[in-house]
DNA sequence: CGCCCTATTGAATATAATCAACCGCCGTGG
DNA sequence: CCACGGCGGTTGATTATATTCAATAGGGCG
């Protein structure tokens, strides 16, 4: 029962191609692995021990730890984002994977013997796809952060939000906020109370609507001038 | 004399394991671009056409437009970073590549016959190593965003500059600032004038002498207690 | 020399941080 | 069951910070 949920949960995976070989034998792709709220995937520093991750339920924060103790949210990733696919190669991981909420990854053995010696080209190809694609999402949520006004930013983390929920196939307009208001403002380079403002300021404009961590996106094109600075 | 120079930089470049073969014939890196002050390498929404590029002097920002004809900055690049990596497998250039001053860069053909037929794996643990590495430093750059103050991102970019400077070889502590104070205050998000006002305030703390472009680091120390936010 | 472009400076206004108090939900333990 | 405490979140008042608009300075280049 364990076994087919698991097969037929790989069998619909996106990245069937990538993660496992042709023949069964083959098979890369390892085990699952359940990960609490609030329990780190793993920790800045250790050593990454050739293993990416597939997030199949939940979702995580990026962490990056500063000098002077403080901590730097870097990133969120959802279901089904890849998580350490920027320590291939490194020494150790750069950032912590924290669970926002109880959550279940795949753990991919990156072996370098398999990797070499069995893998397709097209495996080769989607790998390096992916890898230039998380260059691009790291881009890409840079861009969020050069706003001079903190209501751009958090327009735009709405935003941005938005689009992974919808192209992960849920409501792009109806959703729950996996992070603390913390965790945004970390983010987003703000204080906690101004995410309160902003949210609260939204709110009266009727962009959106939010009771707790529930959001509903009323109007996505204000958000989206307000993005671009074109709506005070 | 032409030909000579070209070997015998290439010979010398960090590279040489990822963009050459081991025998002359199979040398895949094609031919140096200069690209002037001012010229874009590639812009944004061209087709990548399987190619990237190694800067071997001079320096680029990359850039991004937005939704409202606004452009932002999104990050710098300087001999011998590569551009276009993010590129692979996309279907066009997401950023656009400025040169700062006038530049030269060798082009490497990304053909996928001869990546995928000829490449020793060597090479390719090289390729993996460097996307995994532009992913770190994708994120390492975002890291410097995070700061609720701009003083706090101002001191963070003065730092990542001198790092670069020091580990590709020049002063840490004395260097020419490449690009316009806009491009400063777009990359870091705020205003053309908080910038001046930012450096002035520095230099009147004792941290940096600075004249036009010209830049001396006095407490690099100082400057980071000022990013950590433990100094104001 | 004179122009243009980049950079700086000033004054007024807008924006966000800080400090402090408070609310409400949730889980714990009596 | 309820009381309690802690955490996450909100709100208010004040201060600090950054934007905006406007004017000015100064270097590089024809």
């Amino acid at each position: 029962m364990r076994i087919d949920s698991y097969r037929s949960n790989c069998e619909r995976c996106i990245h069937l191609g990538l993660c496992r070989g042709t023949a069964a034998d083959e098979q890369i792709a390892g085990h699952r692995l359940r990960v609490r709220r609030h329990d780190s995937l793993y920790r800045a520093g250790e050593h990454p021990g050739n293993r990416i991750y597939c997030i199949r339920s939940g979702s995580f924060k990026l962490v990056m730890a500063r000098p002077g103790d403080t901590e730097q949210v870097i990133g969120f990733a959802m279901a089904p984002d890849f998580l350490g696919l920027n320590t291939l190669g490194a020494a150790s991981h750069g950032a912590s994977a924290v669970a926002l909420e109880d959550s279940e990854v795949c753990v991919i053995d990156w072996d370098r013997q398999s990797f070499r010696g069995r893998r397709q080209p097209m495996q080769r190809e989607g790998l390096h796809a992916l890898l230039a694609g998380e260059i691009r999402r790291a881009q890409q949520a840079a861009m969020l952060l050069h706003h001079t006004h903190s209501r751009q930013r958090m327009a735009e983390l709405m935003l941005s939000l938005s689009n992974a929920y919808r192209s992960n196939g849920y409501s792009a307009l109806r959703f729950r906020l996996p992070m603390s208001r913390c965790d945004i403002a970390s983010y987003i380079g703000v204080s906690a109370e101004c995410v309160s403002r902003l949210l609260d300021q939204f709110r009266r404009l009727g962009m959106l609507q939010l009771q707790r961590r529930d959001l509903t996106l009323l109007d996505p094109d204000a958000l989206q001038r307000m993005a671009a600075g074109m709506e005070s």
